[in-house]
DNA sequence: TACTCCAGTGAAAGCGCTGTCAGTTCTTGA
DNA sequence: TCAAGAACTGACAGCGCTTTCACTGGAGTA
């Protein structure tokens, strides 16, 4: 079938093992016989078996991502900076998503079992029991992505969120005069918004912004339930002087033309601001003032960390924190930092 | 170390032989037999090792997947269909990306060789004498996506651009009477572009539209190239009433807010039209007429023809072309079929 | 001269699995 | 009662590789 060690093997005579040391550069080989040896396999094309590596070395130079959904540009530009790092780094990527409203046990399993990857890692929206006992179970090198799990070992990278929306919202306290912020966040469950509802909770205590019961909402991070709920509450927002702190561009861009639809202009009746600065940040009129995540970085990093793990496995666990960026543009009220479209 | 099958016969008081027979559901084992076996399976957490089957059965369960950049909602929802589609079938894939000024072996033979996948499904942007050497050496179920390459054996999944250009361009023609077509490409190289300007120039001629020597442009399919032109050429557009077609949203963006920057608007002053129907395709005022193209079918498609030519390698090789879709929105000057945002 | 040492090499033992082949019972029919 | 299957099961030979261990011959040492 293919070209085996020992075909390279008998075209160099010599034995398996000095062909196998040459190609491990392990022990010093005679050069007049590894140049023999390194002419056979080149002449012959001969690449190790990986199988065969994999059994005796334990190791596949295969890692493992996991996303919740591999929808939307979020996760696409963690795949495209995973893939990146992990092509430098010599490694082969495996990708797997989720499925929504699976627990992803079964999933997980699929990809982290049976020893196929050499480490693992993890990307999840919303930690629970399920999801806990699965990532328990993982004995491998594990990154977490964007979040942490008690009670279980690994390293991880985290966006510094609360900066963000430290800075944002002082943004539009300070340099916007902003009274009154109504909250637009995902499930209550998602990690994400947590955070940032904590820090917006923060704040505006800070602040002494007054927060009413009403003013904090959570639809699922799409354009269109946002759209809707802009439709019903943009009049009464525009009429208390809010601003709207979306905690992502899709729900901003929603609710934007929810106030368009409604006759009312961002920034001047209703000022908007998102999270993440994805394409769609740019594609709003007016642009919207949002903050940076390092979308690329964080795949990269969670790779990085992963190799490091991978071949250093008593290293210390390891928490990365990337920064945000606030971007300032139009939709807020107060463009100071105008950036490139 | 791990669970081994020697683990699991040892507890069950067989022969690893009969383990192997449970787990591969090939001869009958006595049914009292199994169970004791499958009980030892599931007690020790048993799963046979990747590496070793593969040594054996010659077959890793693993599909690789590559594409030219992993930019752009384009190609993360086609990794979003294949991978779908891919653990449906009970594969695992592996993602990996061809810089773009790369040729693409190396990251080819990356994921190619050395037999750690079954089959390859790969996408081309640019088919050129290094990437058709590549091809011709890869020996494994191959794929081609979007694509064709002359003397190499494989299946394509391909979208029927012309359908799409032909429909779309009728319509902007027989419901909105345009007279003049501007083409906006990508490079001259692009195989999407060649396809699409081949159309537009049939359905031109056979129209009897006239297309000038300066009304094809190729550019590089991004926005700020596209607004680029726009600037110098806009005017001179809206006032020999031509229209235009972008061969793909991001550009027909960009012409639009090219327009709109010079106090001009779509469609009344200079009709726009896109091609695939990605997300900005509706973010832009007004929305875009566009083409949509099943992106994430076409992942799913590849996955499907490279599952069966692996499962059986002399089935004849197939050339699957999906369907295209005319979306008819607001930026063509003639709403015909709405569809929601 | 006899000894140790060492660089360089080969033989062979697995890694965990599948698949072939050869038993070993247990039926069955004559 | 016995041959001939049928129904199961186990022993074992690899798959292609790494790695240990043993061996060789020549250099260094006493």
């Amino acid at each position: 079938m293919s070209v085996s060690i020992q075909d390279v093997a008998d075209r160099a005579n010599v034995s398996i093992s000095t062909v196998s040391r040459v190609l491990n550069r392990r022990n010093i080989v005679n050069e007049e016989t590894r140049k023999r040896v390194e002419s056979a396999i080149s002449d012959l094309g001969y690449s190790p078996n990986v199988f065969a590596r994999g059994l005796m070395l334990r190791k596949s130079h295969i890692l493992g991502l996991v996303l919740p959904d591999l929808h939307g540009e979020f996760y696409s530009e963690v795949i495209r900076g995973a893939n990146l790092r992990a092509r430098e780094l010599g490694y082969n990527l495996m990708i797997s998503s989720v499925v929504a409203k699976d627990d992803g046990s079964e999933l997980m399993a699929a990809v982290g079992d049976h020893g196929l990857v050499d480490g693992l890692a993890v990307m999840i929206s919303e930690v629970n029991a399920r999801t806990r006992a699965t990532l328990e179970k993982i004995k491998i090198p594990l990154v977490v992505l964007d979040g942490d799990v008690e009670g279980v070992k690994h390293d991880s990278v985290v966006i510094d969120q609360r900066t963000g929306v430290v800075a944002l919202l002082r943004h539009l306290i300070e340099d916007c005069q902003a009274r009154r912020i109504v909250f637009v966040g995902g499930l209550e469950t998602n990690i994400d918004t947590i955070e940032r509802l904590e820090a917006y909770r923060e704040v505006t205590a800070e602040a002494g912004l007054e927060v009413a019961a009403g003013d904090v909402y959570h639809l699922d991070y799409e354009y269109d339930t946002a759209f809707e709920l802009g439709v019903k509450k943009v009049r009464e927002w525009a009429r208390r002087r809010a601003f709207v702190f979306a905690a992502n561009d899709e729900m901003a861009a929603g609710i934007i033309d929810a106030a368009l639809a409604a006759g009312l202009s961002t920034p001047d009746d209703l000022p908007v601001v998102g999270f993440d600065d994805t394409r769609v940040a740019t594609m709003t009129r007016p642009r919207l003032t949002t903050v940076r995540v390092p979308m690329s970085s964080m795949g990269a990093a969670a790779i990085d960390l992963l190799c490091q793990r991978v071949e250093n496995p008593k290293r210390p666990a390891v928490k990365l924190s990337l920064e945000t960026e606030l971007v300032v543009r139009e939709s807020c009220g107060a463009a100071a930092v105008v950036t490139k479209n």
